[in-house]
Order: C-alpha cells, then sequence, then structure tokens
DNA sequence: AGACAGTATGTTATAGTATAACGTTGCTGG
DNA sequence: CCAGCAACGTTATACTATAACATACTGTCT
C-alpha cells in the first residue's frame, strides 16, 4: 500500500488563494517576529510580501525591480539586508541552485531549512519536511563523524502539472 | 549497533597520498571520456587536474588564475566551457552553496551526483552516495507526484578533524 | 538637556560569478 | 576543394553580492 505523504505538502494549483498564501505568511511573520523581539519593519514586510508573490523562487534584482514600482528605489544591500535579516528568521529561504529567494512554508525551529522540489518546467517550488529525509541525513553525517549544521536539499524535475501538460 | 558505513567514502587526512588520488581521477577520466567517445583534451584535462589539486571545492576564477600560472590566460568562457563538458561527463561536480566546483569520486550513470558533506571550517569536501538518502529521496518525489530529474544535496558542518581541533 | 550606544536604512563603489555573440582553427567526409 | 562540425579564442556585457561609509531614529544613562 502506498504510504501517506510524508509531509503537509502540495504543488499548489494555478486556481489556488493565493492572497490567501500571503496574508497568512505576513500574519505569521509578524506573530514570529513579536516573539523573537525582532523588528518586523515596512520594508522587511514588503520584500516578504514581494517574495511570497508567487510560489517560484525570486531573484534579488528582481525583488529591487518590485520595489521600484512601489516608487522606491533602493540600491541592492537594501534588498540583501532585507533578506539576511528574513533568513535569519526563518521567514524566506535561499534556493542556492537558482540564487534566488522563497518564502519559508513551514514552521521550523532555529535556522533550518525543509527540502526543495523545483519545476524547471514552471518554476513552481514547494518546501517539504520529510522526517524520513532528514533521519537518512542525519545518519549519513553520523556515519563519517560530520557534526551538520546545515541542510541544502534541492530536488529538480517537473512537477504534477507540468508533467502532464509535457505528455512526460 | 551501529550500521556500516553507507558508501566508502571518508574524510581524507592531510597527510594522504594526494598525488595519487589526482593520478586516479585522469585516468578514469580518460577511460569515461574514451568508452563515450568525448574528446579529453588538453585544456580539460588541464582544467581537471586543477580541479583536483584539492579536496575543496574550487571558483570558476581561481581555476582561471591556475591556467593563467601555466603560461596561458583564458578568458572566461573557456574555463565554463571546460567545466560544462567535465560536469555533462560526470567528472566534476558544482557546489551550488559554494559556486565552485569539485572532482567526482563516484562512478555513476549519466548526469547524477551524489551527496556532498562540505566542512565549514577547512572546506574539505567529500562526496557520498548513500542509498539510503537516495532512496527517502525518491519517495519523497513519488509522494507528491514529482518527476524528478536531478538532486542537489549539500551539507555543511564540521568535519572530524576540524570537529576535534574546534573542540566541538 | 546632552552624550552615547544600538539598530535600521541610505548611498557609492566595487567585487565576484556567468554568459552572449562572434571569430578562428583544425579536422573529417563527400 | 569544400561543407560541416567541434573546440577554443576574444570581446563585451549581464547578473549576483558585498565593502565601506553616511544618515536617521530610538532609548538609556548622567
Ligand atoms: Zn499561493
Ligand atoms: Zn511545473
Ligand atoms: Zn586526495
Ligand atoms: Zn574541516
Amino acid at each position: 500500500m502506498p504510504k501517506a505523504s510524508p509531509a503537509a505538502f502540495y504543488f499548489p494549483k494555478p486556481s489556488h488563494d493565493h492572497a490567501n498564501c500571503v496574508a497568512k505568511a505576513l500574519g505569521e511573520a509578524e506573530i514570529a517576529c513579536a516573539r523573537q523581539g525582532a523588528q518586523f519593519t515596512p520594508l522587511r514586510r514588503q520584500v516578504l510580501e514581494i517574495v511570497w508573490g508567487s510560489h517560484n523562487p525570486i531573484g534579488a534584482y528582481e525583488i529591487l525591480d518590485a520595489l521600484a514600482e512601489g516608487g522606491r528605489r533602493p540600491a541592492p544591500p537594501t534588498v540583501y539586508r532585507a533578506l539576511d535579516f528574513l533568513q535569519a528568521h526563518g521567514l524566506v529561504h535561499r534556493i542556492e541552485s537558482k540564487n534566488a529567494y522563497i518564502g519559508c512554508s513551514q514552521r521550523h525551529e532555529g535556522g533550518e531549512s525543509g527540502q526543495f522540489l523545483i519545476c524547471r518546467a514552471c518554476g513552481q517550488t514547494v518546501e517539504a519536511c520529510d522526517p524520513d529525509l532528514a533521519k537518512a541525513i542525519s545518519q549519513l553525517a553520523a556515519a563519517s563523524g560530520f557534526a551538520l549544521e546545515c541542510q541544502t536539499v534541492e530536488l529538480t524535475g517537473l512537477c504534477p502539472i507540468c508533467r502532464k501538460s509535457l505528455h512526460v
């Protein structure tokens, strides 16, 4: 029998209520920052909102462009600092294989990160948090005497939707 | 009881016979290219040798610098093309989280890749090929209807040696 | 009030990574 | 010979990220 999905995640349908995704993410971010005594400033909020503009990772310079449409046109460090803050507080993750950033859809502890499934066709990216996978990683590290501190797991392929539309 | 090491890999000691690592890698590369009908040209060989200069990932521009010491001073595309070739033939891998490249120490089939353990202190990086981890990844993909094509697994932490010397 | 420390943001310049586009060479098969 | 191809050279440029210093605002201590 097929085992149950290892975590609560899925590829969002094009028709889903994305405004709700954004609202939820911003609301939770506000709470998380308050709890940690961190300042969720207007700029940081705005950057997070832009990152959550879609379920595709977004580049730092695309964020800059989006900010420019809002009237301001900050220099790169402004955006990178906001991203650093958001990453440090577990609100966004960096997708190393695309030099881009995506909103965090999990609630992890510290500077942790989940595992990402990235569609090479539509770019849609979801964050999983699979305990079996986490366990396999810990065991690999332990078996070689390695003190694991941080994991980057990025899986590229075709999401269910693109898989169908490309007849694969 | 502790289970056996999941794959034949280890963090090389500083004292190991690295010249042998290099010779072995170059020899096997030659064979692999011949078998695939690919041209293992002097330039490609030279780049592979530079990449194998250590067990640390090396940046493309560092490779350029190394080539410059050999008398030539090619432009970036030269090195990137050689790296593309070597990657396509499974002779080097790109470490996404460091924008750097490392020699492949496994024999995989197509454009596959192993899992990397990267020491944040000394930079030493080893490639593992853990079947349990691979299985966990396949299952995660399958559970979400994702057609997996390529994996990036980069684990950062402290290697056994640095762990000791830093008293962690 | 005045001095000071801490945090966030603004600004300028530059470093680091990667690719587009086109030219040249050298080989192979008709 | 010549068309076609692969490898490599060359120039310019795009994309990503950070260093270094300046400004603004907040709260605290004296
Ligand atoms: Zn959504
Ligand atoms: Zn897709
Ligand atoms: Zn070695
Ligand atoms: Zn180390």
